[in-house]
DNA sequence: GAGTGATTACTGATCGATCAGTAAGTAGAG
DNA sequence: CTCTACTTACTGATCGATCAGTAATCACTC
């Protein structure tokens, strides 16, 4: 695992995200070229929204074709939702790992907030396209998410026990704590006033007095 | 406009949402039961996901009785999002005019929280489905979104200069407010640890530390 | 207040277009 | 000769939208 200790917030929380890949899961070009043409366009238009022409097309392949390599639509969605939402929990486990509870929420929140910014496109699908899963696959998904939330609950309650946090409800805070970065990926478009590295340090900083952090 | 001072927090924002009607735009039975069928299934499915046929059987109308209300598909998203966003805008609108600032701060988030999870149906449409639109309707969209966070940064403005708030970033203060409210929209279901009044309350404590105000 | 023409609100049937997915065949590598 | 990756050509189903036609209600005239 990365190593989080040591560093400014911006170091650590980059060492973080410099450890995660989404594309681990698709070694061939042809197959990031499936996966990358599906993202865009799910992103863009949404997964009903979006046809296999559209898939076909972004990748330079026939609508045939990408049947070598998925199943089916929905396939395709949940093999992207299933490993955006891995990428999710590997950063959020890997920044909670830190001993110091206060440390670890700053790195948490910084690069949780800067890859929903950079990685927007990816982070769309994965928070706002999983409802066209069938129930099966929705349910891997959903078990993601309550890990996510379980770890940064986790890590709520382990700084409220250290007094390095004072918040009036956990199970709230850690749910406002991932709103705010999740919703970054529904407003923030690049050219805006903040870059994904200063939005992380907002962000950081805002939680920070959320879970009522000392100055 | 509604008055606002005066009772607490929950008093003065429930004052603010029993002043808001959804369903002022469209006065007759049948539009109601269309406007209500196509809210159901775009909530649920999803605008592309969403086909005539779900929007008539929901509301007891046959396909082409659709066409003597709506123009089109596109119209009835078009005028579901506008109708959500400008009630969006009058709930901010009317928590802000309250003169004190902190007041009004606690008021806004609370009512606006607590619309969201309340009315979550209409909120995700409001909040996820308008990329749909033609290009000249998203932007009367996009102009109801700029007024709203414009209300809200002008709140924060004035408390920072009344001294009833400190924030590192006043833009990036206000988006993280009303990020917060807009994302309950995407997790919140009936039934879990929290009402919309409770979650609402919570909220509008969260905020207030994020925005600095004394405790 | 009976008769008339226009308007509104709907129906079942159907339009051309597009959808996800498949069948059959080909090119190239080993 | 077989396997993998791909093509063109196609399927039945469904999409949003429109058709001609019907029933009811309106406004207005005599």
């Amino acid at each position: 695992m990365v190593r989080v200790t040591g560093g400014t917030t911006a170091e650590a929380g980059e060492r973080i995200l410099a450890g995660l890949d989404l594309w681990a899961e698709w070694p061939t070009a042809t197959q990031r070229a499936i996966v990358g043409a599906a993202l865009e366009s799910f992103a863009e238009r949404g997964f009903h929204g979006t046809s296999l022409k559209h898939i076909a097309q972004g990748s330079g392949l026939s609508t045939a074709a990408l049947y070598v390599h998925f199943a089916s639509k929905e396939e395709l969605l949940f093999a992207l939702g299933r490993r955006g939402h891995a990428i999710a929990l590997e950063l959020v486990r890997t920044a909670a790992a830190e001993p110091d509870p206060a440390t670890a929420a700053q790195v948490l929140v910084y690069a949780f907030t800067r890859w929903h910014a950079e990685q927007r496109t990816t982070a769309r699908v994965v928070q706002y396209e999983q409802g066209a899963l069938t129930a099966a696959h929705a349910e891997v998904i959903a078990a993601l998410r309550r890990d996510t939330e379980r770890v940064v609950r986790g890590l709520v309650t382990r700084g409220v026990g250290a007094g390095a946090f004072a918040v009036p409800d956990v199970r709230g805070a850690s749910a406002a704590v991932l709103s705010l970065g999740i919703d970054v990926a529904r407003w923030y478009v690049p050219g805006g006033p903040w870059t994904p590295d200063a939005l992380g340090l907002l962000y950081a900083e805002l939680a920070g007095r959320l879970l009522g952090m000392p100055a």
